[in-house]
DNA sequence: GTCTATAGAACGATAGAC
DNA sequence: GTCTATCGTTCTATAGAC
């Protein structure tokens, strides 16, 4: 058997998607700390460890990468809410995790938070991107749709709406109050999610 | 008494003022339309009748300008929210209106709500716009604190939380259902709005 | 030898500053 | 109205995989 390279070579293919993920990953970062016109593709490719060329090898321009990351992306945030509206737990124990660790947690969303509300305010102006966006905030709605059944099936909560009406409410208040959190950190937020979430979950 | 001319003359001073007043009423419509990187100063001189030495001669740059709009303006677009809370009428009829005219009214503050948001992105990334941005909610959360302490007197409703943050949570929410519908204008929206209206002032 | 991912120079347009 | 910087995009050369 022949040595083995230090390095084991990459094929062509493989080369190319690794080049993809690290200009994606830079670019997440990026754009999420400095905004889409306060990001250059120069910054990009330096970042990764390439240059511009790179970046034109694997997307259409500017645009197709900001895009690209959304594909990726956009149905990170909604974690917590899930585990939330699943979990087996007491609402007391839920309520005492959220009092006490919102904002701490809240801090790592930070960038996240402010790549997605610049993606919102793209998409008011840009129909292409509005559409992108509201496909996947249909897909978000009808995920927490099914959990919300789950969790009626389990614990024979009723709501005071409709499942699909609720999970619209659940969606619309967590990413309000997570904007205002990161905006303006008042002490009572907490409160306020939590008193909202027993309405609204029964 | 000689001839007044057709145009009184105004003084130096006067006339520094009218093109401040003029140059903001452009940048005003630009900015909200295009944001604020799609927006040049020469648009917005050129929208006002001048060119871009009177931009430089009134503010200190392009940041600047935007900010001054900031103090115009942000206190807009809220005005529905403290009709409903104010009114006398009973809630059905409310509810009635909300139902029929919901995305119509809408659409008129399109542009302004776009204008919002960014600056609301622009807030996360700067610290002195950020704190500009927090006074003016710690305004409108108290200017709604009193609005709903007044109807409380009137009609004796009972509140499921304190009113400070039933004002916090309907100004969250009543934002949040405003972006989505202009968003996405889904028609179960309305509907959505007028339970938590109900929920949230008992 | 051929193909292609990437480097890197060059271009052209835009726009803020003064 | 000019000056200058920046940046997205295009183009060509090259090195390495096939």
């Amino acid at each position: 058997m022949k040595d083995i390279p230090k390095k084991t070579r990459l094929s062509r293919a493989e080369a190319k998607t690794q080049t993809r993920e690290e200009l994606l990953k830079a670019a997440r970062t990026l754009f999420a700390r400095y905004g889409f016109h306060g990001t250059s593709l120069d910054m990009v490719a330096e970042t990764a460890g390439y240059t511009k060329g790179a970046v034109y090898a694997n997307f259409s321009g500017k645009e197709d990468l900001y895009l690209a990351l959304l594909d990726d992306n956009i149905e990170k945030g909604h974690k917590d809410l899930e585990d939330l509206i699943t979990s087996d737990v007491s609402f007391e124990s839920i309520s005492n995790e959220i009092n006490k660790n919102f904002f701490t947690e809240l801090e790592d969303s930070r960038d996240w938070a402010a790549f997605t509300v610049e993606f919102f305010v793209h998409a008011m102006r840009d129909d292409n991107i509005r559409k992108k966006l509201t496909e996947r905030i249909r897909v978000a709605q009808e995920y927490y749709t099914s959990c919300l059944e789950k969790r009626i099936a389990a614990t024979g909560a009723e709501l005071p709406m409709p499942v699909g009406q609720t999970a619209t409410a659940l969606l619309l208040f967590t990413n309000a109050l997570e904007l205002m959190a990161l905006l303006n950190p008042q002490p009572e937020l907490p409160h306020i999610y939590v008193r909202m979430l027993k309405m609204l979950l029964g």
